[in-house]
DNA sequence: TTGTACGCGTTATCAA
DNA sequence: TTGATAACGCGTACAA
């Protein structure tokens, strides 16, 4: 009797059941009851159905840790992100969440320093002392070649959310960013606008790239010149975004429309006009992309372009769960949505 | 030989050392290398030193779930929140992590739903299939029966931000939300406001109730009269703040200032007056609550109370290490402190 | 279809 | 101050 049951009553802290009590309890072997657990073929309905009204009866879950142990298993998805905006990765985890209760999995949750030098040792201790069933990066992490290299050495399957470009044995989901930009830009372009100021996002996030990039195609298509002094660097942040505005509605000349390549910094252009004045969007229209809860909360509210971030997240988890056999890449695109609100009308001009 | 070296040779993805590994590198035995890693006392510091270079060389990291099996401890600590609002929780966890990191701990993050029914099992099977350190809770469900039976029945730690009220046997960590409002309707009443409207927070958050107490407090200490119709029911949304607005501003004795419960609702207090063309300040006043991102991306930028979230989310996580031990409840506070931004002035009448 | 026995990497007991 | 060895709970060859 090595294993005796748990109900030795002494403690009050009741012990959680094992497979043991299990097995005890429905007559079978603990290997059935893993059978049954797992959902591997082989047992009999009647068995089946008796294992389960035990592991009903005795509330029994499997201990994470002996699973993890025995098998190469581990049940545990890591979520690693860094310098987030805050409702970005709210949404995100809420999406990962959501598809690892469904699957049974849990969540670990990591903030890392990208400039750390130290970072690709912490990317591989952390994967290899939890074995992690699989990771999953938001920028910039996802385009760091040390946080890569960290992750194919610990053999640790890994999805990339809107990555700056594609990567050889990498598995990602992203939305088309240089159309959703190109989009955006049309629609401003459609509204009447001829000048439309752009505020780039931050440099390491490959979206803000795309994002740029699509603005200009729209202006080109649509024979519109490209103006350098109106396009300007931001970082993605509120302060930055304000900076970038403050420098565009400063010029003689100033943009009757601007893009920001994101909502945070879309909302600073907003604060920013109301120092120079401007009635939004008689006088200046302006656009944000990510559709986050800043965009609702301004007044006017934002237009901006919808990125389905929590789908995105349910994607990446189905992608790592299904990926532990085929280790092909793969890419999944989402669609991205148009937001029209009341921060966009055609120039008055 | 039970335990070959791992350098098998044979597969690309190197397996992590191991404690053997350790062990035989530095010439010692398991138990050594555990007391060591475990910073345990009775180590000659001649062989603490021999096996902590080994340990160095192999970058060896104790196996997370091989530890969790082996002894109570787990190094997990869990976050449970439901209903988040984006900033807040994206605040906690980051001091969270922040603390998780510096002691060697990993977060599990679980959403829930508060008015499942099977909320309690939930609790309970996610605690003892992982054997948490500890648990952080977060409001609501910091305050709900179900979570906290839950957790005594199997008997983990557990540590409550911002609860309602008081709980035997609880370890809390909180502001002074009855001194914050108190302090913030002072404020308001400094500045000469005799009629000031209150937006209530969600009624099943404790901190909600506490604040519209010290509003209430402050207004009778300085013989103000408290004046039913001017106080109405938010749910800490943006968009039942944006109701409750409309309620106040329709009046026809309106409010010349109003309190919100939170940033949230304070912000859609700005959005409304926009519609009734109300110039905030000057005809005006809007104070919210949490000094969360949203006062500082609208225009005017909030008057709020600022709470250290941060702060109380490490603090939170250093009383769960520590209590492993010691059961005694206990109970933190922290220090708010009020923000002056442009969104309140004295009243022009 | 079902069961036995062993190993996963760590901690802990007890003896040396 | 150290070390041999038994758990911890589960998955899985291998056997029945």
């Amino acid at each position: 009797m090595k294993h005796p049951s748990s109900s030795s009553g002494s403690s009050d802290a009741q012990k959680p059941a094992s497979i043991y009590d299990v097995a005890k309890r429905a007559g079978v072997s603990i290997k059935t009851v893993s059978r049954v657990v797992n959902r591997q073929s082989n047992v009999s309905e009647a068995t089946r159905t008796r294992v389960l009204a035990a592991v009903e009866a005795l509330s029994y879950r499997p201990n994470i840790f002996a699973r993890g142990l025995a098998s190469e298993k581990s049940f545990l998805i890591g979520l690693l992100y860094d310098n987030p905006s805050a409702g970005y990765v709210a949404a995100l985890q809420l999406g990962v969440l959501s598809r690892c209760r469904d699957e049974g999995y849990h969540l670990i949750v990591e903030s890392l320093d990208a400039q750390s030098p130290q970072l690709s040792a912490q990317v591989h201790s952390l994967v290899t002392e939890s074995s992690l069933h699989g990771v999953i990066l938001t920028p910039p992490l996802c385009d760091l070649p040390a946080v890569i290299e960290a992750l194919k050495r610990a053999n640790t399957p890994f999805v990339r959310i809107a990555p700056e470009k594609p990567l050889a044995g990498a598995s990602d989901v992203r939305i088309d960013d240089h159309k959703a930009a190109y989009d955006m830009t049309a629609y401003l372009i459609g509204l009447g606008h001829k000048r439309i100021g752009f505020i780039k996002g931050h440099p390491d996030h490959g979206a803000a790239n795309a994002r740029f990039e699509g603005y200009r195609a729209a202006l080109a298509h649509a024979g519109l010149p490209f103006i350098e002094e109106i396009c300007v660097q931001g970082f993605f942040s509120y302060q930055s975004g304000m900076e970038a505005g403050e420098r565009l509605l400063s010029l003689k000349r100033r943009p009757t429309a601007i893009f920001a390549g994101n909502d945070d910094m879309a909302a600073a252009v907003l604060a920013a006009s109301q120092r120079f004045n401007l009635k939004i969007p008689q006088q200046l229209s302006v656009a944000g992309f990510d559709d986050s809860l800043v965009a609702q909360v301004v007044w006017p509210r934002l237009t901006t372009c919808r990125q389905p971030i929590r789908e995105m997240a349910e994607a990446a988890v189905a992608m790592l769960i299904q990926k532990s056999s085929d280790e092909a890449s793969f890419e999944r695109h989402l669609d991205h949505e148009l937001v029209v609100r009341e921060s966009t009308a055609p120039p008055s001009a």
